[in-house]
DNA sequence: GTATGATTAAAACAAGCGTTGGATTCTATA
DNA sequence: TATAGAATCCAACGCTTGTTTTAATCATAC
């Protein structure tokens, strides 16, 4: 029925869009593996596009509340203090992980999924997507200028750039860089510990001041 | 003729790659623009695929070829020494944006198109790709582990896997990054030194002691 | 000028693709 | 039980796509 319908979509379109991309992925592959009509894509969800979006916000919508509810949290214990960073960058880093946990197969499949949406740099997509982003970025971004007072704004968007971007690769490719053998396994939480240890201290690291002399002659060489 | 030929259409498939995404760039949209018969891919590159490979390997070689050197450099330098940590991720983070300074347009769309292709999560793409880096992704692993004799290789490795999603997420977004407006510009030798800052500090933080006991909490209340 | 191989062009193939329109079936309600 | 709306199905549309085949043109050497 209607529930199941939908949800079999829903499922089947996640791991094929996580394995394959969106674009690579025809609806034909999804419609058949959920053993559903072709059409039942455009009654339910309106179109491709749209399936995407609605994949991608199923699961956004849980992981974006889990955030903001660990940074009220984190700012109602600091009160007019400052902010713990890695207790910041713990709440911006540790839900998608950890609903992937609850979620089973699904929770892999939409990491992969989200991994990969992160570096997309087609304009509608990003449109698309940053929608659903960017009111979190932001407030991670303003909780971070409390939590590092002698970073300025500039600086703090770039960090979190790239905090993102080793979050999403992490989510991408996590886990099969994990599976490629006994030196690279690492138990999921510890790979999360790891990445935020990794976050926080770069996040709070000094400021690098102008640029250095080896730098340029390095540039001139080139 | 036909070395003009072969650029023009390197060039604008690099472009169109970049913007669009290897799967949702038709041959012909790549043959219009450059002014050449549909033909011409297959005969001079094969198949769409092998001009990716190509678009990619005219690129990454220069790229790799100079990481290595630097490291040659860093690394005879230090002798029986330990290298400095800073010195091996510039060595390794540096080349891609050098590079891409001397290739004028040409540079920013190859460093987009690299940049999302390393979230890349289909397998083939993967191969293919991954067979271009990872004997320079083990030279700098090797290298890291000698400058931090502390960590283990498998921190090591995942520590990398965080410095390379940082540094292609900066790849895919950092020009439209800094555009968004005044509060987000930054010279992009600046955003270089910032992003070796990051990647250095978070590469030489120390190792995450257990799970901590607040991370075990939220992990149950979810 | 001729022959040969390289290169480009034109046309087509075979398949695939997201979407659509109308028909049919299912479900809930009075 | 009848009805209306929801949901699924089927067939097709109109187009796109990478690749292929053959012909035409170009470039070079003799």
């Amino acid at each position: 029925m209607t529930a199941d319908t939908k949800e079999r979509i829903l499922n089947v379109a996640e791991r094929l869009f996580a394995d394959r991309g969106f674009p690579a992925t025809p609806l034909r592959d999804i419609t058949n593996e959920a053993g559903v009509n072709i059409a039942s894509v455009n009654y339910h969800f309106g179109s491709k596009e749209a399936l995407l979006a609605a994949v991608l916000e199923r699961r956004l919508r849980p992981v974006n509340a889990r955030r903001l509810e660990l940074l009220d949290a984190i700012e109602a214990a600091a009160g007019n203090g400052v902010p713990n960073v890695e207790d910041v960058i713990r709440a911006f880093l540790a839900p998608p992980f950890q609903k992937r946990q609850e979620w089973g197969a699904g929770g892999d499949n939409f990491l992969r999924l989200l991994g990969r949406i992160h570096s997309e740099t087609n304009e509608e997509f990003r449109a698309t997507f940053f929608q659903q982003f960017q009111g979190v970025f932001r407030r991670f971004e303003q909780a971070l200028q409390r939590a590092l007072p002698h970073l300025d704004a500039t600086d703090i968007g770039w960090r979190m750039l790239f905090l993102v971007g080793s979050m999403a690769l992490t989510m991408a490719w996590g886990e099969s860089f994990a599976s490629i053998g006994p030196a690279s396994h690492k138990d999921p939480e510890d790979v999360l510990e790891s990445l935020i240890q990794y976050a926080a201290a770069g996040m709070a690291s000094p400021v690098p001041i102008g640029v250095p002399v080896g730098a340029a002659q390095t540039g001139h060489a080139s």
